[in-house]
DNA sequence: TCTAAAGTGCTACAGTTTGTAACGTGACAG
DNA sequence: CTGTCACGTTACAAACTGTAGCACTTTAGA
């Protein structure tokens, strides 16, 4: 194999769980962090901690000493993910268009022609 | 490890290339495939057939027999799997509301207002 | 009839990403 | 001086990927 690339992968499950958690939560410590996953994924300390320090890694999340403890933050919006998400697919799938990618999503049924000029005038009126 | 779910993945630059060079040419034979790699992707005859073997697999091609000789097809058209895809982020990062995605994307300046009423007088019209 | 070419599948293998965790280490309370 | 807390290092198996060699089957020719 010659060169790979960084893959543009999506998060996982688990990893999208951390986000999700910090997310909500707002930051958190390591432990806090383990006992959130809890029903869903009961990892060990060390795993929790491998996966924050892989995710930090990618850039997915901060950390910063307070006290003697790490806490832990998302370091983007899960708003601005969607973002890079969306206009990754606008990208790939309609040549960087966003007329077509607004075009096909109401073809496909995923947004409504009402849905977007709801949005517009509700936006319009806020500003 | 216990079990792992299908990973959620996206597909990757050669992935996504051979399903582009399906979308765009059409219905194609493996060795039509490889030429259509070829600047970037250069690869050999049993490289390309164990790809198109994948993505089939995955269920992201098809292929039927034509003559003696296999005619890959993409299952899907693009449109549909980036429907796929919006759909999850929906889901994934704005607890499935389409009002709080469309306000995201718009705040993020993926999209616009703008471009939202362009395209709904457009449908509009259309019908 | 035997043979080479065409078209496929099978198998392999190394590198990467995951999920999961045992163990090692430094600092600090008692 | 000794746990304990909080963290890092290292490991490992499974899955996914890029890449391809080789074996097998059918069929058009010599």
């Amino acid at each position: 194999m010659t060169e790979r690339k960084p893959a543009a992968r999506l998060l996982t499950d688990l990893q999208q769980a951390i986000l999700d958690f910090l997310w909500t939560r707002g930051p958190a410590t390591a432990e806090e962090v383990r006992e959130g996953l809890l029903p869903e994924h009961p990892l060990k300390d060390s795993s929790v901690r491998t996966l924050l320090r892989r995710l930090e890694a990618q850039s997915y999340l901060t950390h910063r000493l307070e006290g003697k403890t790490f806490v832990y933050e998302a370091a983007l919006p899960a708003r601005s993910l969607a973002a890079t998400a969306v206009r990754r697919i606008i990208d790939r799938f309609c040549s960087g268009s966003v007329e077509q990618f607004l075009l096909g999503m109401v073809d496909e049924e995923v947004l409504s022609v009402d849905q977007m000029e709801h949005l517009a005038r509700k936006v319009r009126k806020t500003k």
